[in-house]
DNA sequence: CATGAATGAGCGTTCATTCAT
DNA sequence: AATGAATGAACGCTCATTCAT
């Protein structure tokens, strides 16, 4: 049982830094300690695992998103805590996030694939998530005026560059989170 | 001769779409009208035809970064240009962007490999073009004061974000080219 | 020990269905509702099944022919029994009938298998039984004259055909017997 | 080229002798004196291999039961014309014969594959030929009254189980072909 | 008796690549 | 410039079998 989890984690690694065809399942049997037919025993196939460790890495993700706080006492604190989420997601679980930001582009091209479905539910919740406390912060005054859509779609755009960033340890910067949030803070609140 | 450059144009394609490991040689000769051994007539393998398109791909892209325009009205024209012609080469040159971005991973690692060296040299190119009008800027007093190495990093974190989504045809806003400007200029910009 | 009865009847069945090789150890043990591990607790391994359920079925055979009765009012009748016989056989144990009849040649090369052993003591006693039976009835002119070891094997022939044709269901003709036995009698009775 | 031809002669011999699941694609490279990932280069795969082997088989077994000659002298000459033919095609060509009469059960299961049609056309054209001449016969007093259906059936079963004895190499007697003719007339031919 | 976990050997198949033509 | 035939290496996967419990 100890070996099917190692099987899991050296997977989820393995797939994160190969990507899925650059993965053999020789080679995860052999850094997580197992045989190679063990895979086999413990799921359906090389895809089976893959789809498993995706599911589960995005079931993580939404766990997070969900236990964000509802009610702020500003709008943009719920921007910079998505924010904060993100950044905090990739440094606690740095495979599982590069999984689902470089999962295999051959496997969002199936719409049937599990991936396409938990990456649409993804945007949609972010983009109803932005939506929501832009228009109000804008109806509020706390915002400036802009076209809520688009600036969403910019939020995602930067953060989904920040979290890349650090996957992909490019970012020298330690931490870039007070940064990126200043930033936003300026673009975003009425001075 | 033609099929040569069918060869490159259809290996271009499937490998932005399917990755290097998930793209064959035999359905690059097949989707391109030739045969196998005509790969290897024409390149030394598959790696080096790899190589070749990627090597292609960021030499037209740094053209475009050495065209633009070295002296501005403003520094935030160069920001502002920076950002334009990154989504105007996304646009123009979808395949090969697609590959850049979302080169294999496992070819990043091998630091050995030519991606890694023009990964490097173009985030160089930038950070120092953004790093130097973002540093004039704030002397002369067009934008506010702010950490110029983090604002750097971040205004490519953001560039890259919404060149993926033009890429993976995320965005349904047709153009937030504008909205994305205006967004940088609120958040820089002395008002 | 219901178990082992089910694993036993079911690998019968799948044997005579598959083939010796075109049946795992696995697929028995699922349609037998149980684990594969027990089939090797109560038989030495996939091979050892097989023998036993061969020989088992064998057993079964030669019980049959020993019953038969020894003597008869004429000697066509003996020939008539042994026809019932068979096709009695294949009606009430099919699976193993065909077992029997289409055991996987793999098996038959092996001159050491328990089946070519039992197969060729098979042939003989038929063989036996027919060459008495045919030669007593020439002698005493209740048969033609005619060529006793040949027409030993065409009658076995005969049998194994109409076995096969009940076996595999071909021959819609619900009960061919009668007409069989006809046909036999009218080649070797003298008229 | 004759590599080729080296792999269908020796498949078919191998999956005559051995069965299907009998017979590994590395036996038969070996065997054939070509490497495996050959037989996949000069065909779709092991399945694909089998299938045109049988489809070749059988359509020489239909080339030789249209070679009949239509009209004869006497009905019974259309009998023993077919007997000869079986008995001169399973001389000529064993291990195709072989493959059609015990090709693998597994295979005849499933009512798609190509194998239970041929099957199926086979039966039906030897039926017709057969209970063609049988219901000439009787109606020009050349034969006795009988079942027509079922005396077919019979004299198919008598068929089959004479090819096989010979595919097998079981009837030690050399030629049974006059003797079985003769078994056939007398139950046949009026007297 | 019975099972979950595990394995070495082998399977059919695809891979990038080569070579003679 | 281009191809049909061929290959060594590796792939994902299934096999019969074992073992600790």
């Amino acid at each position: 049982m100890k070996k099917k989890y190692a099987i899991i984690k050296t997977a989820c690694r393995l797939f994160a830094d190969q990507g899925f065809e650059g993965t053999s399942t020789l080679q995860i049997s052999r850094e997580a300690g197992a045989t190679e037919p063990l895979i086999f025993y413990h799921f359906a196939g090389k895809d089976a695992l893959f789809t498993f460790i995706l599911e589960t890495s995005f079931a993580e993700y939404f766990i997070r998103l969900d236990a964000l706080p509802e009610s702020t006492a500003t709008q943009f604190e719920k921007i910079e805590n998505i924010i904060s989420m993100h950044l905090e997601f990739v440094k606690e679980m740095p495979h599982e996030t590069k999984l689902i930001v470089s999962t295999c582009p051959a496997k969002l091209k199936d719409p049937d694939h599990i991936c396409a479905d938990n990456f649409a539910r993804l945007r949609e919740r972010i983009i109803s998530y932005l939506t929501e406390c832009l228009s109000i912060g804008i109806k509020s005054g706390e915002f400036r005026k802009m076209p809520v859509s688009d600036t969403a779609n910019i939020l995602i755009a930067l953060i989904n560059g920040l979290v890349r960033q650090k996957v992909h340890k490019l970012s020298n910067v330690c931490d870039v989170r007070e940064s990126a949030v200043s930033f936003c803070r300026f673009s975003l609140v009425n001075s």
